[in-house]
DNA sequence: TGAATTACTATACTAAAGTATATCGGTTAG
DNA sequence: CTAACCGATATACTTTAGTATAGTAATTCA
C-alpha cells in the first residue's frame, strides 16, 4: 500500500488527493477524543455491555459512554443488539470495520514505540 | 509487526500493556487536532516557512500556527532552523520521527478507503 | 525615509469537548 | 412490595481547543 508515502515521492505532486483527505478524516473522527479507543480496546477484549464497558473505562460517565457509543454505531464502527427473551440485555460488537481499525491502532503503537526509542538516545 | 493484533488473539490477555497504552497515547498527541496532520503534510510537501505555511494552511491564524509548530517541535517532529547569513530566514522541517509518521497516516488512508467501500455496500 | 515582508506575540473571545450529579423506566431477586 | 440492577437520559456546568483582531521587532527594498 503505502500510497501517501508514494504520492510525495513523485515531485510533480504538490497536495494531498481529496479522496486521501476524505479517507483521513474519516479515520480521524473515529479514533480522536478522549475515549474512542479506549472503547474500541474494550470491546476488543470482550467487554460487550454497557455496564462492562462503564466498569471497565475508568472514569467513564454513562453519559459520556452513551454518545461515544451513538457516534460509533452510526459510523459503521459498532453494532447494537438487544436480545429480547428476558432478562433484556444489550450488546455491542465491533463491526468488520471495527475490527480492521486494529491496523490503525497498530501502526499507532509501533511509531510510538519507535518514536519514544528515539527521543530516548538524544535526551 | 501487528503487536496489539497478536496480543488480543491470545485468550488469557485481558488488558492493554501499559507501554502499548503509553505510545499510542503518543502518537495520538501528535496527530490529533484540526492542524497537526494538515501541517504535517504541507512539510512532505515541501513548504517550509512560517509564510509559505500560513499560505498553505487556508483558515490559519498565526497565533495557531506558531502554537502548533511549537508544540511539534517540543514532540519531536520537526525542527526549526535558523539561517543567521542575512535575510534570516527560519524553516521547519520534518525529523526522522516526524517523517515515519507516515506509515501512520498511510494506514489511516487505507483503512478510511476501505471503510468508505464497506459503508457504500450497506447504505 | 517609508512601505513592505517575515516571523511572530498579546489580549480577548467563541465553540467544542468533556464532567458532575441526578433521575428514569423496565426487570428481577428476595 | 421494594430494593437493586441494567441501560440509559436530562440539565447544568467546567475545561480545553480554536478564532478574531491587533500589534511588535527586525530586516529589506525602492
Amino acid at each position: 500500500m503505502s500510497s501517501f508515502r508514494e504520492l510525495i515521492e513523485q515531485a510533480e505532486v504538490n497536495q494531498c488527493p481529496r479522496q486521501f483527505t476524505l479517507a483521513l478524516t474519516d479515520t480521524m473522527n473515529v479514533v480522536s477524543g478522549k475515549w474512542k479507543l479506549p472503547i474500541i480496546a474494550a470491546l476488543f477484549y470482550k467487554k460487550n455491555r454497557f455496564k462492562d464497558l462503564l466498569d471497565s473505562l475508568e472514569g467513564i460517565t454513562p453519559r459520556m459512554l452513551s454518545k461515544e457509543l451513538k457516534e460509533l454505531e452510526i459510523n459503521g464502527m459498532i453494532e447494537r443488539k438487544v436480545t429480547n427473551h428476558p432478562p433484556v440485555l444489550v450488546a455491542y460488537t465491533l463491526t468488520e470495520s471495527g475490527q480492521n481499525i486494529i491496523t490503525v491502532i497498530d501502526a499507532m503503537i509501533d511509531w510510538g514505540l519507535l518514536h519514544r526509542k528515539g527521543e530516548m538516545k538524544r535526551i
